[in-house]
DNA sequence: AGTCCTACTTACCGATCGTTCAGTCAGGTT
DNA sequence: AACCTGACTGAACGATCGGTAAGTAGGACT
């Protein structure tokens, strides 16, 4: 573990950028960031161990962001932007159930595809204000899909022996433990992961 | 926020401590530090965060243990004690899928009864030796659960279709989640909260 | 009265934290 | 050749970290 071995190589500017010399750009540095973070924890990563990641100086990443809490904020950005945009087309010809449905496997499948950054996400503390906004937007993104829920109890669709807040935030539970297990190219696709919750929420384990 | 007013007042010693003073006993100190690891963080919380918290002098903390670590380490024991002690009596003449909604009843009236401490369980990063040891022995119990998960597939008490490593993680995804959400008083009793956890896991939400 | 113990307090330590700053150096432009 | 800019380096900053040393108030015990 003394080279920064999991670490993007630097990306040696091609055309893109005007000049320079090695150059790490903001999404590499921002990956690896993200990575530490959700290996040690946010505050337990000190900006020199992100230096020694990236093979860098400290100072150098204060070229690319302003600060740690920026990295933090980027990285949040990214996670909720992806989250919120599953609700934006809810084709309301479909069933609250079916909405529902939809959502989840989009939640997984988001989940899979950003997993650092829902990840980190789903581990603040809301020690600042950066991580507090974040709160508040995912909790906005719960209450969302809590409102489906009740439309399918309404529906008659889902069982109304539980109450439908509880069965939210137990289906989320569900959700984002993914983040605690699930390791792409571990034999489980996206779609199977999103079948076996689908599977579990509604139908239940009992054969 | 100026006062320590979360905290328990002062154990002022009655008959059971030989003399001494005002006196905070190793409990107290304890659970207003757990409650502190739960708010901001384990890393996040200094010790000098924490001697405000309970009104005295950082130092005096030094007093009743021998640093930051050893808070964390009673903490995890308690907490994972507890957990243990659920798998001890199994009662071998029942069958694997009552054994395991036994064992899924008792994490959650653990989890409930011991709410801080199972939560900075739950939240560990595997930074320090005493963290790592804990997430070992997290293990072990997940294996045990998991192993009554397959047993109960294997006897055709569990849906097949669905892996039971998988199954078994999204079971504790789902109840470790409790940590998060479920305040006692808030009109849901632990065995209420039991009984939807058992409901939405063998037979799911569907109406 | 004197001693002992408990439960602290005040003052401080070296290490590390996130951050800043002045300087450097390779390449591009003029 | 002169100058500019982008991308850094190395040293240092004040603040805060976890932890320690030394001293002491107050009750219990002899």
């Amino acid at each position: 573990m003394d080279e920064p071995d999991g670490a993007p190589a630097p990306a040696r500017r091609g055309g893109n950028g005007r000049a320079g010399r090695v150059a790490y750009d903001l999404d590499a540095v921002l990956s690896v960031a993200v990575q530490a973070f959700n290996e040690r924890g946010y505050d337990a990563t000190s900006m020199g161990a992100l230096a020694e990641r990236l093979g860098t100086s400290k100072s150098a990443i204060y070229y690319h962001v302003s600060g740690k809490e920026e990295l933090l904020r980027l990285a949040l950005e990214r996670a909720l932007g992806k989250l919120e945009r599953l609700l934006d087309e809810p084709d309301p010809a479909a069933s609250a159930l079916d909405r529902l449905e939809r959502v989840l496997r989009g939640a997984v499948r988001v989940l899979v595809a950003e997993l650092p950054f829902v990840t980190l996400l789903l581990r603040l503390r809301g020690n600042t204000e950066v991580e507090r906004e974040a709160l508040a937007r995912r909790r906005e993104f719960d209450h969302a899909v809590a409102r489906l829920v009740e439309e399918a109890v309404a529906d008659g669709a889902l069982r109304s022996d539980v109450d439908a807040r509880t069965a939210t935030r137990l289906l989320f539970g569900m959700v984002n433990s993914l983040v605690e297990w699930y390791r792409p190219g571990g034999g489980l696709s996206a779609d199977q992961l999103a079948d076996a919750v689908v599977a579990m929420a509604f139908e239940g384990l009992r054969a």
